[in-house]
This record gives structure tokens, sequence and C-alpha cells, in this order.
RNA sequence: GGUCGGUUGGCCGAGCGGUUAGGCACUGGUCUGCAAAACCAGCUACAGCGGUUCAAAUCCGCUACCGACCUCCA
């Protein structure tokens, strides 16, 4: 069973800063973006974590882990700050074996920085800092009134909430060193285990081929992606949409945003969910032409092979391709292989891959018998061959992101809302 | 500068030594009153230069670009 958990982390600098410009208590601010990422997360169908638990609340943990570090010998008090003997530890342990990093080599490269003085090697880091006295969140502590470092906070949170031994740790590429690594190093220190079986680390983004910065222009929130107002998109992009174009690459690969990139993923998705709900309704053969086991074992390979949803949304299109071909009657399928059919959809591309048609347009009372009398209307012009006020009809509807197929049996409609 | 990773067709994006990835766009065909949708077919690439191999986008080396990290920033 997975237990999610979201380390919010609420420590100090930008946070202070906003809350001084903003006159507001840092931990309004800390709720203000909590907020907006909540929302954000919510639109995007991403399922809420257990726990959400913060470093500020977490202070006593972090003080007593970085106590156990110094009792066993892998950190040091400087002035009311402690840091952690990356040296010592490595003469014992592996400092960089998630990284790929060899010490000798960081110790040979560490230029010379502020700052650094009170540290034995410019490699270690801090667990506890002494405040500056216009340092605003501040705690009592045996060695100073100060605050946790850095990378504290994941290791002590983890800990009590996941045990300190758990499955997958996650998290961006650009924090595999040095945070996860000193995360690995605290843990081991600590308590003489690894933290973590399973690191998972994703890539980052660009736009166009560029990194994406604020100074480059090219920073685009999920807000102005979800709205389309910024100057690099010609259209507001469902929130479904972006989830598609984010699974259509692999997660440790870079990805890259464009607008034309996300109109193309805009028409695959809409593809997609068109078979999945056509597939509910298609009819039945005494024989499939397709083999259906095959292709839900071919979606089970994929999904297990470091998640690479990119190929499993390739194996859900030949999916919907089988279920149009069905419905255009050039190929059949059986009864049992047509409900296989339905859970493949629903279990990697619903389920899975999170990924389901709006429900705007279901069992509407007021639109539904509107349309009927529109299309019946059609219909009956289409009928008399008065195709300038059939054309008219669809044309309007059209403009409304309503479209119409004219079908074997009537007239079907969709709204894109 | 150091370490690591990337460079795939018009665009996005899989690929881990031999087989059509997939999506979008485009072209032709079927269907349609005309469309749309759908189906069928076509376009079919691996940064450059060498090397290994019966066989390389895939392995090795060099070059050129791009990026991440190496900045007590969470």
């Amino acid at each position: 069973m997975a237990e999610p958990a979201d380390d919010a982390e609420d420590g100090e600098d930008k946070i202070a800063k906003k809350a001084r410009l903003e006159q507001l208590e840092p931990m309004e601010i800390v709720q203000i973006y909590t907020d907006s990422y909540h929302r954000s997360m919510d639109m995007l169908n991403i399922r809420h974590p257990s726990i959400e638990p913060r470093a500020s609340g977490h202070i006593i943990e972090q003080i007593k882990m970085t106590q156990d570090i110094i009792d066993n010998g892998f950190a040091y008090e400087v002035n009311g700050s402690v840091y952690f003997d990356v040296v010592k530890y490595n003469s014992s342990n592996n400092y960089g074996k998630l990284s790929g990093r060899v010490l000798d080599e960081l110790l040979e490269n560490t230029r010379d920085l502020a700052g650094q003085e009170e540290k034995r090697n410019g490699v270690d880091f801090a667990l506890w800092k002494k405040a500056e006295p216009e340092h605003i969140m501040k705690w009592p502590s045996p060695w100073s009134l100060g605050f946790p470092g850095w990378h504290l906070e994941c290791s002590t949170m983890s800990a009590k909430y996941l045990g300190d031994y758990f499955d997958i740790h996650g998290g961006g590429m650009d924090l595999l060193f040095p945070h996860h690594e000193c995360e690995i190093a605290q843990s081991q220190a600590a308590n003489g285990k690894d933290p973590v079986k399973y690191w998972i680390h994703n890539n980052m983004i660009t736009i166009d081929g560029q990194k994406m910065s604020k100074s480059l222009g090219n920073f685009i929130t999920l807000e102005e992606l979800f709205a389309g107002s910024h100057k690099l998109l010609s259209q507001a992009f469902e929130p479904g949409t972006v989830r598609f174009f984010i699974l259509q690459a692999h997660y440790r690969g870079t990805l890259d945003f464009s607008n034309t990139a996300l109109e193309a993923a805009e028409k695959g998705l809409n593809k997609l969910l068109n078979g999945i709900i056509l597939a509910k309704k298609i009819a039945t053969a005494d024989n499939s032409t397709s083999n259906i086991a095959k292709l839900r074992e071919e979606c089970i390979k994929a999904i297990s092979d470091d998640f690479n949803t990119p190929v499993l949304i390739s194996h859900l299109f030949e999916a919907v391709r089988i279920t149009n071909s069905v419905n255009a009657g050039e190929e059949s399928i059986s009864k049992d292989d047509l409900k296989s059919l339905n859970s493949i959809f629903e279990d990697f591309a619903v389920d899975i891959l999170g990924l389901s048609k709006n429900q705007n347009q279901q069992g509407d009372n007021l639109m539904d018998p509107l349309m009927d009398l529109i299309l019946d209307i059609r219909q009956e012009s289409r009928a008399n061959k008065d195709f300038a006020t059939s054309d008219k009809i669809r044309d309007v509807l059209s403009k409304l992101n309503i479209t119409t197929k004219d079908e074997d049996g009537g007239t079907s409609w969709s709204y894109e809302g």
C-alpha cells in the first residue's frame, strides 16, 4: 500500500522576504503557496498525499537527529552551528554513492567561498545554523538560537511518517546532489541505515528547447497554462491535456514545452478519450481479429519497465485503432475480448495514467433535449436536400465548439468546452 | 574548469546490436449531399567524423552544440 507523503518545505529566505514585502506572517505566505499548489494538483488529477508535514513543525525531531549524529561522532559544533563531517563519514561509509561523486574529487574542486570558514572542509554541510539577528524563523536548541539545515527536514520527517527505511523517494534531478546524497549520509550517521530503497528522479523542463527560467522570460506557471495567459501560448490548455503531454515523454528525459507540442497533445488526447468512450458501445461478434490478451501484456510490460508511459500510451492508441476499426465494420471483436479491451482502457488510461473525459456533457437536462431538437431539424432539412439550412446549423454549432458527426444511425455530437 | 547526461523524420517523442514505436502535421484513397470523424496507404530519421561487428540510432573514440550539478538555495 502506497503511503505518499509530500514534504512541504517552509524554510527561510524566499518566504521571509515575501513576508516582509507583503507584511504578512511567514506562515501565511506558506499557506498561500500551499493552497495554490493544491489547486493545481487537483486540476491535474493528482491524488492528495496522506500527509504533508512541515519542517517548521518538526524542529524537535531535527534537533534530536542532529544530536544523534553528534553522539555518533559524525558532526561537530562551531560557534553555535553544527556541521556534518563528510570526510570522517566517508572513511567508514560511501559519500557519493547515489550521485556517483568521488569525495577526493569534490575536495579538490571546492572553491573558497564566503561563510565557509567554520567548516573543517568545504564539503561539510550544516545540520544546525546559528541565526543572525535579522533572521525571522529561529528556534532554541542546545547549540544556539537558530534553524535546522536544509537536508535535515527530509530525513527527519520521512523517518517519522514513513519509517527509517521506506520504499520510494522521488524528486527532481537537481536535488540528487547534494540534497539526496546528504539525506543518505544523515540516516547512515544517525542510525546506520540507508533511508530509501528506490530513488526516482525526474528530469527538468525546457521551453522551446531552452531551459525554463525567469531571466529568459519563458517561465510558465501551471495557472498560466490552464488560462492560456502567456505570450508563448495561443490558447488555454486543459489540465488533462497538460497531464497527457507530460506522460507522453519519459520522466527521466527532459520535457520540452511548446505551444505546438501542447496542441498536438490536445488532439491526441481527444482521439484517445473518444476511443475509450466508443469502446463501451461497439458491437461484438463471434470472434476477434485482434489479440487483445497480448495487447494487455504489452501494456503491463511497458509500465513495468521503469514507468515507460510513452510506450504504454502507444499501446493504448493501438487499442483505439482496434476500437475504431471494429466500429467501422472493418474488424471484429468477441464479447470477452471487448470486455478485456474496456478493462485495458479502465486500468491503464483511467486508473494508472489518470486520464478521463471532463464530465461537462453527460446527462444535461437542458442541453440534451435542445440538441435533439436542433439535430432533428437539421436531419429534416437534409432529407429535403435543403443543405443551406443543414450546413448553417452545423456551422453555428461548430462555432460553439459543438462537433457534429453524421453517422449511419443519425447525427452524434460532442462538446469540447 | 570538474563530474554526469543529452543531440532521432516538418514538430513532439519511444528505442539499450538485427523487426513499422506512437501522437501531431502533410499527401493520396475509401466513406459522405459537402464536411467532420474513422479506416487504408504514403512521407520513414537517427549531430559530424572515425572505429568494433556478419549486422550500429543502439557499443567504443574524437569533434561540435545543448543541459544539470559542483553556489549553507529550499
